[in-house]
DNA sequence: CCACCCGTTCGACATTGTCGAATCAGCCGC
DNA sequence: GCGGCTGATTCGACAATGTCGAACGGGTGG
């Protein structure tokens, strides 16, 4: 296996990095947290501006990302067989149980949210496709957990990171979890990832069984686990439902 | 100078004719498209997987795009000076007008959508953000293209695709419209681009005035162009207005 | 006016990617 | 069920290619 090409994994190497920062990094910064010298970093960027996955200011001489990756981001939406499947069973997911709906795959050690569709009532919210989410605090990651032995194992050598009082952040417990995600085939969370907000998914199955992606709802937690603190029943049955639904379409065609 | 690095540029480019293509490609397809030997394909190929910005699809062998490109493309989004300062100014537009709002900003010969508000009737509409607009046709592009004579230059070169019966295929014709745009400070299309659709576009100056944006909104012929067939005063002045306000908004700060 | 910081340039070295042919797997037609 | 094919993958040798570190230059703040 003659190894892949590092002057392309430092290029990815630069561009995950100004994607973390959010902002415009020096050409200094950029080196110092990747270990090279300046004038490889610098050479590097160079070749990134020239292609417009990087922009620089003209002034400070700062890099941040460059306009041609929104291009290619969506256009990988566009291409996504799984998204454009799931888009109409999305929709009626978010009618029956009129809560938000979102679609992540694995990117990373977290959830990439590959598709959303607002909760039904007119109140403002904001598009979170291509956000990530963490894999150990939200429904959605637990169910590619409890799928993808590899992932998992990742996770357990991870950090667990505590977002709110109810995060699970002992390995033992997330195990504990993820077995019962596994026996019962779908996953909850309640104000493990923001105070106040529960959700519900269920793993969305690639031709030949294999878990690539879950779809879930997400609300306030008094919605979402009724009077008891566990989940809604018939909220479970719809994400279920859903999830199976666009893992036969995905199944019915080449 | 000692030239960009090439293995980068080759995998820029195997992204951009992936994201052309919105499907898969065989190795075969890339490498010809490309002039390059399968092997070389094939090595670069298997590092953008391994980097998470192409996907094999396991049976096939085809190619596509990665999901690390959504994430990528919509960190863009958020670190976009431009885009955070635009938000409130192209809501204000839209509720004003009545209107879709979009801002767009040059990639490549084209225009790339950065913002876009929908129009605030309850008409079912589709994001077009990350989507590219041809800058002949269309409001913002020709705004672009009058203020950038690189990109004027290069339009020039290149074949005007029709896209109805009044897009402007001219060269000729299209620099005296460009001339036009540059003395009103304003451009406008009337089914140029589509069918019943019209535009209003005017600039957006970074601070050194130079043109970076354009902000337009696009409707109905027959709401954007008034009785007669010129575009409505009001809203020539409400896009214009707008278009100043985000402008001075991004000269207040460094 | 000087000193510092940071982006940029340059040239020599050897590491690194490139190339083309050989291999292997899967598919279709026979 | 068996050949021939298309297309993905592997391999090894060559030299072209990217890498490196030091020196340059412009800008800013003291």
């Amino acid at each position: 296996m003659p190894g892949p090409i590092q002057s392309i994994e430092r290029a990815a190497a630069i561009l995950r990095l100004l994607a973390r920062g959010s902002g415009r990094l020096g050409l200094g910064d950029v080196a110092a947290s990747l270990d090279l010298p300046k004038g490889t970093t610098h050479g590097i960027l160079r070749t990134l501006q020239g292609v417009g996955f990087v922009e620089q200011d003209h002034t400070s001489g700062h890099y941040r990302l460059g306009a041609a990756l929104l291009h290619l981001g969506t256009s990988y939406l566009d291409a996504n067989e799984l998204r454009s499947r799931a888009i109409n069973w999305a929709d009626t997911l978010a009618a029956r149980s009129g809560e938000a709906v979102r679609i992540g795959t694995p990117l990373d050690g977290s959830v990439l949210v590959v598709h959303h569709v607002f909760r039904p009532d007119d109140t403002p919210q904001i598009l979170d496709v291509g956000s990530l989410l963490p894999m150990h605090a939200t429904a959605l990651g637990k169910v590619l957990l409890a799928y993808d032995a590899e992932l998992a194992a990742r996770i357990r050598r991870a950090e667990l990171t505590s977002l709110t009082r109810r995060t699970i952040v002992e390995p033992a417990a997330l195990a504990r979890v993820l077995g019962q995600v596994r026996t019962a085939g779908w996953a909850s969370e309640a104000e493990e990832c923001m105070p106040g907000e529960a959700s519900i998914a269920a793993p969305i199955r690639a031709p030949g069984g294999l878990v690539v992606a879950a779809i879930g709802i997400s609300g306030p937690v008094d919605r979402i686990c009724a009077p008891s603190s566990t989940p809604a029943p018939e909220l479970v049955r719809d994400v279920h439902d859903a999830a199976r639904a666009v893992s036969r379409d995905l199944m019915t065609d080449g």
